[in-house]
DNA sequence: CAATGACCATACTGTGTCGTATGGAAAAGC
DNA sequence: GCTTTTCCATACGACACAGTATGGTCATTG
Protein backbone atom coordinates (compact mmCIF):
# COMPACT_ATOMS: atom_id res chain seq x y z
CA UNK A 1 0.00 0.00 0.00
CA UNK A 2 0.94 3.49 0.33
CA UNK A 3 2.08 3.14 -3.48
CA UNK A 4 -1.40 5.21 -4.65
CA UNK A 5 0.42 7.49 -7.42
CA UNK A 6 0.25 11.04 -5.98
CA UNK A 7 -2.36 13.27 -6.38
CA UNK A 8 -1.76 16.54 -7.32
CA UNK A 9 -3.41 19.36 -5.66
CA UNK A 10 -5.06 19.85 -8.88
CA UNK A 11 -4.85 17.09 -11.53
CA UNK A 12 -2.59 18.99 -14.33
CA UNK A 13 -5.02 18.30 -17.98
CA UNK A 14 -2.35 19.01 -20.04
CA UNK A 15 0.04 16.84 -18.88
CA UNK A 16 -0.42 14.11 -21.26
CA UNK A 17 -4.58 14.56 -22.36
CA UNK A 18 -5.31 10.79 -22.45
CA UNK A 19 -5.11 10.82 -26.53
CA UNK A 20 -5.01 13.40 -29.23
CA UNK A 21 -8.27 15.18 -28.55
CA UNK A 22 -11.19 13.30 -30.30
CA UNK A 23 -14.42 12.33 -27.94
CA UNK A 24 -12.71 8.71 -26.96
CA UNK A 25 -14.30 9.20 -23.57
CA UNK A 26 -16.97 10.93 -21.92
CA UNK A 27 -14.70 11.65 -18.76
CA UNK A 28 -14.37 14.36 -16.59
CA UNK A 29 -11.36 17.16 -16.65
CA UNK A 30 -10.71 19.36 -14.02
CA UNK A 31 -11.90 22.40 -16.10
CA UNK A 32 -15.17 20.64 -16.63
CA UNK A 33 -15.90 20.98 -12.69
CA UNK A 34 -14.04 24.04 -12.43
CA UNK A 35 -17.36 24.93 -14.56
CA UNK A 36 -19.75 22.97 -12.90
CA UNK A 37 -18.63 25.07 -10.44
CA UNK A 38 -18.92 28.19 -11.33
CA UNK A 39 -22.53 27.55 -12.45
CA UNK A 40 -23.10 26.66 -8.77
CA UNK A 41 -21.26 29.61 -7.29
CA UNK A 42 -23.61 31.70 -9.27
CA UNK A 43 -26.68 30.40 -8.05
CA UNK A 44 -25.76 29.54 -4.83
CA UNK A 45 -23.04 31.24 -3.49
CA UNK A 46 -19.79 30.22 -2.22
CA UNK A 47 -21.62 28.31 1.09
CA UNK A 48 -23.55 26.27 -1.40
CA UNK A 49 -20.72 25.24 -3.28
CA UNK A 50 -20.61 21.47 -1.77
CA UNK A 51 -18.96 18.72 -3.16
CA UNK A 52 -21.03 15.90 -3.39
CA UNK A 53 -23.91 18.63 -4.89
CA UNK A 54 -21.45 19.52 -7.93
CA UNK A 55 -20.81 16.12 -7.96
CA UNK A 56 -24.22 14.64 -8.40
CA UNK A 57 -24.57 17.80 -11.14
CA UNK A 58 -21.84 16.04 -12.71
CA UNK A 59 -23.32 12.80 -12.89
CA UNK A 60 -20.67 11.14 -10.60
CA UNK A 61 -19.82 10.34 -7.00
CA UNK A 62 -17.73 12.23 -4.71
CA UNK A 63 -14.79 9.55 -5.58
CA UNK A 64 -14.30 10.94 -8.44
CA UNK A 65 -14.00 14.31 -7.50
CA UNK A 66 -11.43 13.44 -4.81
CA UNK A 67 -9.18 12.18 -7.92
CA UNK A 68 -8.73 15.40 -9.34
CA UNK A 69 -8.98 17.72 -6.40
CA UNK A 70 -6.97 17.40 -3.08
CA UNK A 71 -9.73 18.48 -1.32
CA UNK A 72 -12.77 21.50 -1.13
CA UNK A 73 -10.14 23.76 -1.13
CA UNK A 74 -8.15 22.87 -4.37
CA UNK A 75 -11.77 23.40 -6.03
CA UNK A 76 -12.45 26.87 -4.63
CA UNK A 77 -8.63 27.93 -5.84
CA UNK A 78 -9.37 26.36 -9.04
CA UNK A 79 -12.63 28.20 -9.36
CA UNK A 80 -11.19 31.52 -8.67
CA UNK A 81 -8.00 31.43 -11.11
CA UNK A 82 -9.89 30.69 -13.67
CA UNK A 83 -12.81 33.17 -12.69
CA UNK A 84 -9.08 36.06 -12.42
CA UNK A 85 -8.00 34.82 -16.07
CA UNK A 86 -11.41 35.23 -17.56
CA UNK A 87 -12.10 38.47 -16.52
CA UNK A 88 -8.82 39.92 -17.70
CA UNK A 89 -9.06 38.29 -20.91
CA UNK A 90 -12.21 40.19 -21.06
CA UNK A 91 -11.08 43.80 -19.72
CA UNK A 92 -8.50 43.58 -22.29
CA UNK A 93 -10.88 42.93 -25.02
CA UNK A 94 -13.41 45.38 -23.78
CA UNK A 95 -11.26 48.15 -23.71
CA UNK A 96 -8.86 47.75 -26.82
CA UNK A 97 -10.28 50.37 -28.94
CA UNK A 98 -9.23 52.79 -32.13
CA UNK A 99 -8.37 55.99 -30.89
CA UNK A 100 -11.71 58.19 -30.89
CA UNK A 101 -13.79 55.82 -29.72
CA UNK A 102 -13.11 55.65 -26.15
CA UNK A 103 -16.60 57.33 -25.18
CA UNK A 104 -18.10 55.14 -27.32
CA UNK A 105 -16.38 52.42 -25.74
CA UNK A 106 -16.89 53.47 -22.17
CA UNK A 107 -20.74 53.69 -23.21
CA UNK A 108 -20.75 50.16 -24.32
CA UNK A 109 -19.13 48.97 -21.50
CA UNK A 110 -21.47 50.17 -18.85
CA UNK A 111 -24.57 48.60 -21.16
CA UNK A 112 -22.68 45.34 -21.34
CA UNK A 113 -22.24 45.30 -17.27
CA UNK A 114 -26.04 46.48 -17.07
CA UNK A 115 -27.78 44.07 -19.56
CA UNK A 116 -30.02 41.46 -18.71
CA UNK A 117 -28.04 39.17 -20.79
CA UNK A 118 -25.05 39.01 -18.82
CA UNK A 119 -27.43 37.77 -15.94
CA UNK A 120 -25.15 34.85 -15.25
CA UNK A 121 -21.76 36.56 -15.24
CA UNK A 122 -22.91 39.31 -12.57
CA UNK A 123 -24.19 36.34 -10.39
CA UNK A 124 -20.54 35.38 -10.24
CA UNK A 125 -19.06 38.31 -9.96
CA UNK A 126 -21.54 39.12 -6.94
CA UNK A 127 -20.89 35.68 -5.36
CA UNK A 128 -17.20 36.58 -5.81
CA UNK A 129 -17.32 39.75 -3.92
CA UNK A 130 -19.31 37.90 -1.16
CA UNK A 131 -17.17 35.22 -1.19
CA UNK A 132 -13.97 37.81 -0.68
CA UNK A 133 -15.92 39.93 2.29
CA UNK A 134 -14.68 36.80 4.34
CA UNK A 135 -11.78 35.46 2.44
CA UNK A 136 -8.83 36.77 2.01
CA UNK A 137 -7.72 34.78 -1.21
CA UNK A 138 -11.25 35.61 -2.89
CA UNK A 139 -10.38 39.00 -1.84
CA UNK A 140 -7.17 39.69 -3.60
CA UNK A 141 -8.17 37.99 -6.72
CA UNK A 142 -11.36 40.46 -6.76
CA UNK A 143 -8.33 43.46 -5.90
CA UNK A 144 -6.21 42.13 -8.57
CA UNK A 145 -9.35 41.84 -11.38
CA UNK A 146 -10.61 45.55 -9.81
CA UNK A 147 -6.77 47.23 -10.46
CA UNK A 148 -6.78 45.96 -13.93
CA UNK A 149 -10.21 47.14 -14.27
CA UNK A 150 -9.97 50.33 -12.92
CA UNK A 151 -6.55 51.30 -15.25
CA UNK A 152 -7.65 49.76 -18.13
CA UNK A 153 -10.69 52.36 -18.06
CA UNK A 154 -8.94 55.16 -16.62
CA UNK A 155 -6.59 54.93 -19.93
CA UNK A 156 -10.30 55.05 -22.15
CA UNK A 157 -10.70 58.05 -19.88
CA UNK A 158 -7.21 59.97 -20.55
CA UNK A 159 -7.02 59.47 -24.11
CA UNK A 160 -10.71 60.92 -24.66
CA UNK A 161 -9.28 63.87 -23.06
CA UNK A 162 -9.68 63.95 -18.90
CA UNK A 163 -6.67 64.66 -16.77
CA UNK A 164 -5.29 62.07 -14.70
CA UNK A 165 -6.74 62.84 -11.42
CA UNK A 166 -10.14 62.94 -13.39
CA UNK A 167 -9.76 59.68 -15.70
CA UNK A 168 -9.56 57.76 -11.75
CA UNK A 169 -12.31 58.93 -10.32
CA UNK A 170 -14.44 58.45 -13.28
CA UNK A 171 -13.12 54.96 -13.90
CA UNK A 172 -14.30 54.32 -10.51
CA UNK A 173 -17.47 55.48 -10.23
CA UNK A 174 -17.77 53.76 -13.89
CA UNK A 175 -17.48 50.18 -11.70
CA UNK A 176 -19.32 51.42 -8.75
CA UNK A 177 -22.12 51.86 -10.48
CA UNK A 178 -22.14 49.38 -11.92
CA UNK A 179 -21.49 46.89 -9.79
CA UNK A 180 -24.16 49.17 -7.41
CA UNK A 181 -27.04 48.75 -9.99
CA UNK A 182 -26.95 45.10 -9.89
CA UNK A 183 -26.68 44.88 -6.19
CA UNK A 184 -30.42 47.13 -6.10
CA UNK A 185 -34.00 46.23 -6.82
CA UNK A 186 -34.93 49.78 -8.50
CA UNK A 187 -37.15 48.14 -11.36
CA UNK A 188 -40.41 49.91 -9.68
CA UNK A 189 -38.75 52.98 -8.85
CA UNK A 190 -39.85 54.56 -12.73
CA UNK A 191 -41.47 53.32 -15.48
CA UNK A 192 -38.89 54.46 -18.03
CA UNK A 193 -35.55 52.64 -16.76
CA UNK A 194 -33.89 53.02 -19.96
CA UNK A 195 -33.98 56.87 -19.42
CA UNK A 196 -32.57 56.65 -16.11
CA UNK A 197 -29.39 54.71 -17.03
CA UNK A 198 -28.80 56.72 -19.73
CA UNK A 199 -28.60 59.88 -18.11
CA UNK A 200 -27.00 57.94 -15.29
CA UNK A 201 -24.36 57.05 -18.35
CA UNK A 202 -23.80 60.53 -19.70
CA UNK A 203 -23.45 61.07 -16.29
CA UNK A 204 -20.69 59.38 -15.31
CA UNK A 205 -18.62 59.54 -19.30
CA UNK A 206 -19.29 62.85 -20.34
CA UNK A 207 -17.00 65.79 -20.06
CA UNK B 1 -49.74 16.27 27.45
CA UNK B 2 -50.36 18.66 24.84
CA UNK B 3 -50.88 21.36 26.70
CA UNK B 4 -47.61 23.26 26.68
CA UNK B 5 -48.61 26.91 25.81
CA UNK B 6 -48.91 27.34 22.14
CA UNK B 7 -45.52 28.94 21.43
CA UNK B 8 -46.58 32.46 18.89
CA UNK B 9 -44.18 32.62 15.77
CA UNK B 10 -42.02 35.40 17.79
CA UNK B 11 -42.96 35.72 21.14
CA UNK B 12 -44.02 39.40 21.62
CA UNK B 13 -41.67 41.20 24.19
CA UNK B 14 -44.54 43.73 24.40
CA UNK B 15 -47.26 41.90 25.44
CA UNK B 16 -46.36 42.08 29.27
CA UNK B 17 -42.84 42.62 29.55
CA UNK B 18 -42.54 40.67 32.68
CA UNK B 19 -42.18 43.19 35.39
CA UNK B 20 -41.58 47.00 34.54
CA UNK B 21 -38.37 47.74 33.09
CA UNK B 22 -36.30 47.15 35.88
CA UNK B 23 -33.40 44.78 35.11
CA UNK B 24 -35.03 41.96 37.43
CA UNK B 25 -33.44 39.26 35.96
CA UNK B 26 -30.91 38.37 32.43
CA UNK B 27 -32.87 36.59 30.58
CA UNK B 28 -33.63 36.82 27.32
CA UNK B 29 -35.74 38.29 24.97
CA UNK B 30 -36.80 37.77 21.24
CA UNK B 31 -35.02 41.69 20.68
CA UNK B 32 -31.49 40.19 21.96
CA UNK B 33 -31.76 37.30 19.59
CA UNK B 34 -32.07 39.37 16.92
CA UNK B 35 -29.63 41.92 17.89
CA UNK B 36 -27.51 39.40 18.41
CA UNK B 37 -28.16 37.09 15.04
CA UNK B 38 -27.46 40.77 12.73
CA UNK B 39 -24.61 40.84 14.18
CA UNK B 40 -23.41 37.22 12.92
CA UNK B 41 -25.07 38.16 10.09
CA UNK B 42 -22.66 40.83 9.30
CA UNK B 43 -20.00 38.47 9.58
CA UNK B 44 -20.74 35.81 8.57
CA UNK B 45 -23.86 35.71 6.24
CA UNK B 46 -26.64 34.49 6.14
CA UNK B 47 -25.61 30.95 5.85
CA UNK B 48 -23.23 31.24 8.74
CA UNK B 49 -26.67 32.30 10.75
CA UNK B 50 -26.88 29.03 12.53
CA UNK B 51 -29.30 28.62 15.99
CA UNK B 52 -26.76 26.39 17.94
CA UNK B 53 -23.65 29.82 17.08
CA UNK B 54 -25.97 31.77 17.92
CA UNK B 55 -27.13 30.29 21.30
CA UNK B 56 -23.45 29.90 22.38
CA UNK B 57 -22.96 33.48 21.36
CA UNK B 58 -25.98 34.57 23.64
CA UNK B 59 -24.48 32.24 26.45
CA UNK B 60 -27.57 29.65 26.72
CA UNK B 61 -28.43 26.75 24.41
CA UNK B 62 -31.04 25.91 21.59
CA UNK B 63 -33.64 25.08 24.37
CA UNK B 64 -33.85 28.60 24.89
CA UNK B 65 -34.41 29.87 21.12
CA UNK B 66 -37.05 27.37 20.21
CA UNK B 67 -39.10 28.98 23.46
CA UNK B 68 -38.75 32.11 21.32
CA UNK B 69 -39.11 31.52 17.94
CA UNK B 70 -40.81 28.82 16.30
CA UNK B 71 -37.94 27.79 13.84
CA UNK B 72 -34.83 29.35 12.26
CA UNK B 73 -36.93 30.86 9.70
CA UNK B 74 -39.22 32.97 12.10
CA UNK B 75 -35.64 34.50 13.34
CA UNK B 76 -34.55 35.59 9.59
CA UNK B 77 -37.77 36.85 9.42
CA UNK B 78 -37.45 39.00 12.05
CA UNK B 79 -33.80 40.24 11.41
CA UNK B 80 -35.39 41.60 8.29
CA UNK B 81 -38.42 43.11 9.74
CA UNK B 82 -36.09 44.67 12.14
CA UNK B 83 -33.80 45.86 9.85
CA UNK B 84 -36.30 47.39 7.73
CA UNK B 85 -37.63 49.51 10.23
CA UNK B 86 -34.07 50.56 11.36
CA UNK B 87 -33.34 51.50 7.75
CA UNK B 88 -36.34 53.45 7.19
CA UNK B 89 -35.65 55.46 10.32
CA UNK B 90 -32.30 56.46 9.66
CA UNK B 91 -33.41 57.35 6.35
CA UNK B 92 -35.94 59.70 7.37
CA UNK B 93 -33.56 60.95 9.94
CA UNK B 94 -31.01 61.45 7.13
CA UNK B 95 -33.07 63.25 4.73
CA UNK B 96 -35.02 65.31 7.24
CA UNK B 97 -33.35 68.66 6.25
CA UNK B 98 -34.09 72.47 6.40
CA UNK B 99 -34.73 74.22 2.83
CA UNK B 100 -31.50 75.47 1.34
CA UNK B 101 -29.37 73.03 2.59
CA UNK B 102 -30.43 70.19 0.63
CA UNK B 103 -27.29 69.68 -1.43
CA UNK B 104 -24.85 69.87 1.75
CA UNK B 105 -27.13 66.66 3.09
CA UNK B 106 -26.61 64.79 0.24
CA UNK B 107 -23.17 65.18 0.21
CA UNK B 108 -23.07 63.63 4.18
CA UNK B 109 -25.11 60.99 3.13
CA UNK B 110 -22.29 59.64 0.76
CA UNK B 111 -19.77 60.57 3.40
CA UNK B 112 -21.56 58.49 5.98
CA UNK B 113 -22.54 55.82 4.03
CA UNK B 114 -18.78 55.46 2.73
CA UNK B 115 -17.12 56.02 5.92
CA UNK B 116 -14.89 53.06 7.67
CA UNK B 117 -17.25 54.04 11.22
CA UNK B 118 -20.18 52.73 9.40
CA UNK B 119 -18.18 49.27 8.56
CA UNK B 120 -20.82 47.32 10.63
CA UNK B 121 -24.19 48.84 8.80
CA UNK B 122 -22.72 48.23 5.62
CA UNK B 123 -21.91 44.75 6.12
CA UNK B 124 -25.14 43.84 7.08
CA UNK B 125 -26.29 46.06 4.01
CA UNK B 126 -24.17 43.90 1.51
CA UNK B 127 -24.98 40.23 3.45
CA UNK B 128 -28.56 41.02 3.35
CA UNK B 129 -28.49 42.18 -0.41
CA UNK B 130 -26.27 38.92 -1.22
CA UNK B 131 -29.07 37.15 1.20
CA UNK B 132 -32.10 38.70 -1.28
CA UNK B 133 -30.24 36.90 -4.59
CA UNK B 134 -31.36 33.79 -3.30
CA UNK B 135 -34.62 34.54 -0.93
CA UNK B 136 -37.78 36.02 -2.10
CA UNK B 137 -38.45 37.45 1.38
CA UNK B 138 -35.31 39.00 1.43
CA UNK B 139 -35.53 40.71 -1.92
CA UNK B 140 -39.08 42.08 -1.32
CA UNK B 141 -37.49 44.18 2.15
CA UNK B 142 -34.55 45.33 0.12
CA UNK B 143 -37.00 46.51 -3.00
CA UNK B 144 -39.05 48.40 -0.15
CA UNK B 145 -35.90 49.70 1.71
CA UNK B 146 -34.59 50.62 -1.66
CA UNK B 147 -37.68 52.88 -2.93
CA UNK B 148 -38.04 54.46 0.27
CA UNK B 149 -34.03 55.83 0.15
CA UNK B 150 -34.59 56.43 -3.84
CA UNK B 151 -37.62 58.52 -3.40
CA UNK B 152 -36.18 60.62 -0.38
CA UNK B 153 -33.01 61.40 -1.94
CA UNK B 154 -35.28 62.27 -5.42
CA UNK B 155 -36.86 65.09 -3.53
CA UNK B 156 -33.56 66.46 -2.12
CA UNK B 157 -32.52 67.01 -5.94
CA UNK B 158 -35.86 68.10 -6.86
CA UNK B 159 -36.35 70.75 -4.08
CA UNK B 160 -32.17 71.72 -4.95
CA UNK B 161 -33.11 72.24 -8.53
CA UNK B 162 -33.47 69.14 -10.85
CA UNK B 163 -35.97 68.14 -13.00
CA UNK B 164 -37.69 64.85 -11.73
CA UNK B 165 -35.82 62.67 -14.18
CA UNK B 166 -32.69 64.25 -13.69
CA UNK B 167 -33.41 63.84 -9.81
CA UNK B 168 -34.33 60.10 -10.33
CA UNK B 169 -31.28 59.06 -11.91
CA UNK B 170 -28.91 61.39 -9.63
CA UNK B 171 -30.85 59.54 -6.65
CA UNK B 172 -30.12 56.23 -8.12
CA UNK B 173 -26.51 57.01 -9.19
CA UNK B 174 -26.28 57.74 -5.45
CA UNK B 175 -26.59 54.44 -3.96
CA UNK B 176 -25.65 52.56 -6.90
CA UNK B 177 -21.86 53.95 -6.85
CA UNK B 178 -22.25 53.96 -2.48
CA UNK B 179 -22.94 50.07 -2.42
CA UNK B 180 -20.80 49.84 -5.28
CA UNK B 181 -17.41 51.22 -3.94
CA UNK B 182 -18.45 49.29 -0.67
CA UNK B 183 -18.21 46.30 -2.82
CA UNK B 184 -14.62 47.09 -4.70
CA UNK B 185 -11.45 46.75 -3.51
CA UNK B 186 -9.55 49.85 -5.10
CA UNK B 187 -7.36 50.94 -2.05
CA UNK B 188 -4.07 50.65 -4.18
CA UNK B 189 -5.93 52.39 -7.20
CA UNK B 190 -4.85 55.97 -6.00
CA UNK B 191 -2.79 57.53 -2.87
CA UNK B 192 -5.02 59.77 -2.30
CA UNK B 193 -8.60 58.16 -2.09
CA UNK B 194 -9.95 61.13 -0.34
CA UNK B 195 -9.57 63.28 -3.85
CA UNK B 196 -11.09 60.70 -5.81
CA UNK B 197 -14.31 60.12 -3.47
CA UNK B 198 -14.23 64.14 -3.57
CA UNK B 199 -14.39 64.02 -7.19
CA UNK B 200 -17.01 61.41 -7.43
CA UNK B 201 -19.52 63.34 -5.02
CA UNK B 202 -19.38 66.34 -6.88
CA UNK B 203 -20.05 64.26 -10.00
CA UNK B 204 -23.24 62.79 -8.48
CA UNK B 205 -24.30 65.73 -6.67
CA UNK B 206 -23.49 69.16 -8.82
CA UNK B 207 -25.75 70.27 -11.24
C1' DC C 1 -2.67 -11.28 -23.15
C1' DA C 2 -1.09 -9.58 -18.86
C1' DA C 3 0.05 -5.62 -16.21
C1' DT C 4 -0.37 -0.98 -15.14
C1' DG C 5 -2.60 3.23 -14.32
C1' DA C 6 -6.63 6.36 -14.78
C1' DC C 7 -11.10 7.08 -13.21
C1' DC C 8 -15.00 6.21 -10.49
C1' DA C 9 -18.35 3.74 -6.91
C1' DT C 10 -19.21 2.27 -2.35
C1' DA C 11 -18.84 2.26 2.40
C1' DC C 12 -17.31 4.29 6.40
C1' DT C 13 -16.02 7.90 10.19
C1' DG C 14 -16.69 12.18 12.16
C1' DT C 15 -18.79 16.54 12.64
C1' DG C 16 -22.24 20.23 12.43
C1' DT C 17 -26.86 21.43 12.23
C1' DC C 18 -32.17 21.50 12.61
C1' DG C 19 -35.86 20.41 15.17
C1' DT C 20 -38.33 17.80 19.06
C1' DA C 21 -39.24 15.89 23.56
C1' DT C 22 -38.87 16.31 28.16
C1' DG C 23 -37.51 17.69 32.62
C1' DG C 24 -35.90 21.28 35.92
C1' DA C 25 -35.55 25.80 38.22
C1' DA C 26 -37.20 30.11 39.26
C1' DA C 27 -40.51 33.61 39.21
C1' DA C 28 -45.54 35.01 39.12
C1' DG C 29 -50.10 34.56 40.51
C1' DC C 30 -53.65 32.88 43.57
C1' DG D 1 -47.54 28.01 50.48
C1' DC D 2 -48.92 25.86 46.41
C1' DT D 3 -49.78 25.93 41.69
C1' DT D 4 -48.94 27.73 37.26
C1' DT D 5 -46.21 29.83 33.89
C1' DT D 6 -41.92 31.17 32.00
C1' DC D 7 -37.49 30.19 30.49
C1' DC D 8 -33.76 27.20 29.75
C1' DA D 9 -30.81 22.58 29.73
C1' DT D 10 -30.27 17.99 28.22
C1' DA D 11 -30.83 14.24 25.36
C1' DC D 12 -32.23 12.47 21.20
C1' DG D 13 -33.12 11.40 16.04
C1' DA D 14 -32.46 12.63 11.39
C1' DC D 15 -29.80 14.46 7.84
C1' DA D 16 -26.12 16.83 5.11
C1' DC D 17 -21.47 17.23 4.37
C1' DA D 18 -16.00 16.60 4.29
C1' DG D 19 -12.74 13.47 3.76
C1' DT D 20 -10.66 8.54 3.68
C1' DA D 21 -10.20 3.79 2.41
C1' DT D 22 -10.73 0.43 -0.69
C1' DG D 23 -12.15 -2.13 -4.46
C1' DG D 24 -13.88 -2.30 -9.36
C1' DT D 25 -13.81 -1.21 -14.37
C1' DC D 26 -11.88 0.01 -18.45
C1' DA D 27 -8.33 1.60 -21.59
C1' DT D 28 -3.66 1.79 -22.64
C1' DT D 29 0.83 -0.24 -23.11
C1' DG D 30 4.41 -3.49 -23.53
Amino acid sequence: MENKPVKPLIKSSSAKPRKRAAAVRTQLDPERWVDEAIDVLAKEGVTGLRVEVLAKRCGVTKGSFYWHFKDRQALLCAVLEQWKIGRIRDIEKMTSVTAGNERQQLHYAIEVYGASRNRKGMSIELAIRDWARHDPQAAAVVEAVDLYRLDCTRKLFVESGMSDAEAKSRSLLLYACVFGLSLMHYTHFDDNLSDLKQRIAERIIAS
